[in-house]
DNA sequence: GCAAGGTC
């Protein structure tokens, strides 16, 4: 019998593989099986320098402009291992271990090794497999189960469906995968330009510029200015309003020039005289009915939970840790449906979450599963409660400022599927005398799934909300002129660019949310989020500001990356043709950055000098025997001559000081040696405060 | 100093 190592993407797989085949290893259909796993990928193309021969070297690690674009097929395209912060031990980590367990691991006489990374679309699951097979140089046979779900199932039909794969160049989703990632690696040469011309009229900023994060900034960009620029245009027209102050209007064609329309008021007021007061006919009740929303992924549980003043990278990092405890599910799903599997499991536990998350049990009587919301197709499935129930919100609060948020938002909008539709009557009723005058409003008949969580109205960007109106209408409606103005448009919040770039299929489901929270973070941070609306920094208003009429921030890119992707795929193209793409986008868009950065002072401002260091004086004496160097300020007080000579006596001395909130009162201390950031030095030190 | 993609 053959002996198979069943490589799966990441731990979380490992385990459904073990759950499903019925162990760790074992034997399943007609062979031996041992099941591991990967975290991710675990090789990385190696620096631009590190991939080209000797003599180029220089050239490859240059930020000028004049050495690009790069020649791409001076690249070995090598990969090495990554090191990165582990999001919960904060410690940085190696992948190398992992890779040479598996290395160990496949010289243990395995016939074929059986790749078993998720099934994605572009390929990645085969690109991340084969980076770890060429990291352990395997030369033996290789074959790809590709499952549907992760369901036992699932799992079982795709052992059963081995596909040899052995060539990766015959493997057209490993091909796929390789050529995104290698066009990906040579778009930083527009981070180099952007950088390199910023920096010439001096702004020293890393302006980093690829598909997705060019994209970002420049749509946020794009919307400020649309807010600076926006005027507020006034519109007066003549609607009609009965005593319950239902409004009677005529539908305003999209694009058309409207006649009844006007800038001014006093030709409104004209117009409103040519009206009277006319009765309301035609009233019709129609009871309409409308299901819970779409369950919830993680860009959409992370613009939910901006505004209550959580970041994505707060989301993210307690999102992982109720995951290790099984409280929630698989983070970085993209599925916003749930298997049967999924559902009948989850289905035992509802009362139980209902209690944790305080929904009446009443509510949940929809316990079939909605074909909207449960499909035989994802393999985590959506982001949902896990297997272990909390016994109150409270408990969760260990896993991070923003857990029980977390949880009662997953709990409820799950719980909503299993409550009724929500029922509504909507009222349409029109002018006797002037029948193009309508209106048109529902009233709410039965809440339902509204009464627990309302998903919709939560991820969609707000359009200004219906007034909700009860009562008859009529009898009869009186006109009035009506003052609108043309829309501002909306600030750019978290909810806003996510639906932008989930629209325009920039970016995955699983980087979306890290990428806005890395965008955000440290000394290169090129926006702030602020519970949820979004600024750009200077080093984002510069990036912005070089990618004007570029491609890269264009979402056509990525669009048109993917089609090629496809194309190569099925061997229609060819890789070099693929990555020929790249280098025309970086020739276009080399001339426009570099006249951008022209304009960057105009747009932006002088550029700022760099925060000059304060070079305060210093003193050097005999303290205690040995020669030391002191600052001879703290605090803004220079010390006098006397000063310093007690100070290296050992003295004690005193002088008037400023707090840091601006209060006087005396100091009072003397020279000592003191530690800061862990380097030793001298100077003056406080007395310690003593408690009055 | 740089990409986007995957993961803990």
């Amino acid at each position: 019998m053959s002996n198979y190592l069943i490589l799966t993407e990441k731990p979380s797989a490992s385990a459904n593989f073990v759950k499903a085949l019925g162990g760790k290893t074992g034997i399943f259909n007609d062979f031996n099986y041992k099941i591991t796993n990967l975290r991710g990928h675990v090789m990385t193309l190696k620096d631009p320098e590190e991939m080209v021969e000797e003599s180029l070297k220089k050239q490859y690690k240059s930020w000028l402009v004049k050495h690009l674009p790069w020649r791409l097929d001076d690249f070995s395209w090598e990969r090495t291992y990554i090191r990165q912060r582990n999001l919960r031990t904060g410690k940085i980590e190696s992948t190398k271990k992992l890779v040479d367990e598996l290395k160990k691991e496949a010289k243990n006489g395995y016939d074929a090794i059986v790749i078993a990374t998720d099934t994605d679309p572009s390929g990645e699951g085969e690109l991340l497999a084969w980076e770890a097979l060429d990291a352990i140089n395997w030369r033996g046979k290789v074959f790809r189960a590709n499952f549907m779900d992760e369901s036992a199932h699932g799992i079982k039909t795709a052992m059963m469906n081995l596909r040899d794969v052995s060539d990766k160049h015959q493997d057209g989703e490993y091909i796929k995968g390789e050529s995104r990632n290698r066009w990906d690696f040579a778009s930083m040469q527009l981070t180099r330009i952007a950088t390199t011309a910023a920096k010439k009229q001096g702004f020293k900023v890393v302006a980093r510029e690829g598909r997705l994060k060019s994209v970002i900034v420049w749509q946020i960009y794009a919307q400020l200015e649309a807010i600076k620029q926006y005027v507020k245009k006034p519109y007066f027209e003549v609607k009609f309003k009965d005593s319950a102050g239902h409004v009677f209007g005529r539908v305003t064609p999209e694009g058309d020039v409207i006649s009844w329309r006007f800038e001014n008021q006093a030709d409104a007021q004209k117009d409103l005289a040519q009206y009277h007061d006319s009765a309301v006919v035609n009233e019709k009740h129609q009871t309409r009915t409308q299901a819970p929303g779409k369950l919830l992924d993680l860009a959409g549980l992370a613009a939910i939970l901006a505004p209550k003043g959580f970041s994505s990278k707060e989301v993210l990092s307690t999102y992982q840790k109720m995951y290790e405890a099984q409280v929630v599910s698989y983070p970085r799903t993209e599925d916003k449906t749930v298997t049967p599997e999924q559902f009948n499991e989850l289905l035992l536990k509802v009362d139980q979450i209902a209690q944790v998350v305080h929904v009446d049990t009443k509510l949940l009587t929809h316990r079939q599963p909605r074909t909207t919301h449960v499909k035989p197709k994802g393999a985590h499935g959506a982001n949902r409660p896990g297997e272990n129930i909390p016994v109150s919100l409270a408990s969760l609060t260990k896993y991070g400022p923003s857990a029980q948020a977390i949880y009662d938002i997953l709990a409820k909008n799950y719980l909503a599927m299993l409550a009724e539709d929500y029922v509504y009557d909507h009222v349409t009723a029109e002018l006797q005398d002037y029948s193009t005058f309508k209106t048109a409003f529902n009233v709410p008949i039965q809440l339902n799934f509204k009464a627990i969580y309302d998903s919709q109205r939560a991820v969609t960007v707000e359009d200004e909300d219906e007034a909700e109106l009860t009562g008859q209408v009529g009898p009869i409606a009186q006109p009035y002129m009506y003052e609108g103005a043309n829309k501002k448009p909306q600030a750019p919040t978290t909810k806003w660019i996510m639906a932008f770039l989930e629209k325009h299929n920039v970016g995955t489901g699983a980087t979306r949310v890290s990428t806005l929270s890395e965008m955000a973070r440290g000394t290169k941070s090129m926006i702030k989020e602020t519970r949820g609306k979004l600024t750009l920094t200077e080093t984002g208003n510069v990036s912005a500001v070089m990618v004007k009429d570029t491609w890269i921030a264009s979402p056509k890119i990525t669009k048109r990356l993917f089609e090629m992707m496809n194309e190569v795929g099925r061997f229609d193209m060819t890789m070099p043709e693929l990555l020929d793409s790249v280098t025309k986008v970086v020739t276009h868009d080399m001339p426009i950055m570099l006249n951008n950065a022209e304009q960057l002072e105009t747009l932006l401002g002088q550029p700022k000098p760099a925060p000059k260091r304060q070079v305060t004086e210093k003193i050097t004496g005999i303290f205690k025997g040995e020669e030391i160097t002191f600052a001879k300020e703290w605090s803004g007080h220079v010390f006098t001559d006397d000063e310093l000579a007690q100070l290296l006596n050992g003295a004690e001395i005193s002088f008037p000081a400023k707090s840091k909130r601006g209060k006087a009162y005396t100091a009072t201390g003397k020279l000592a040696k003191q530690t800061f950031k862990g380097r030793t030095f001298y100077g003056f030190k406080l007395n310690p405060r003593t408690n009055k």
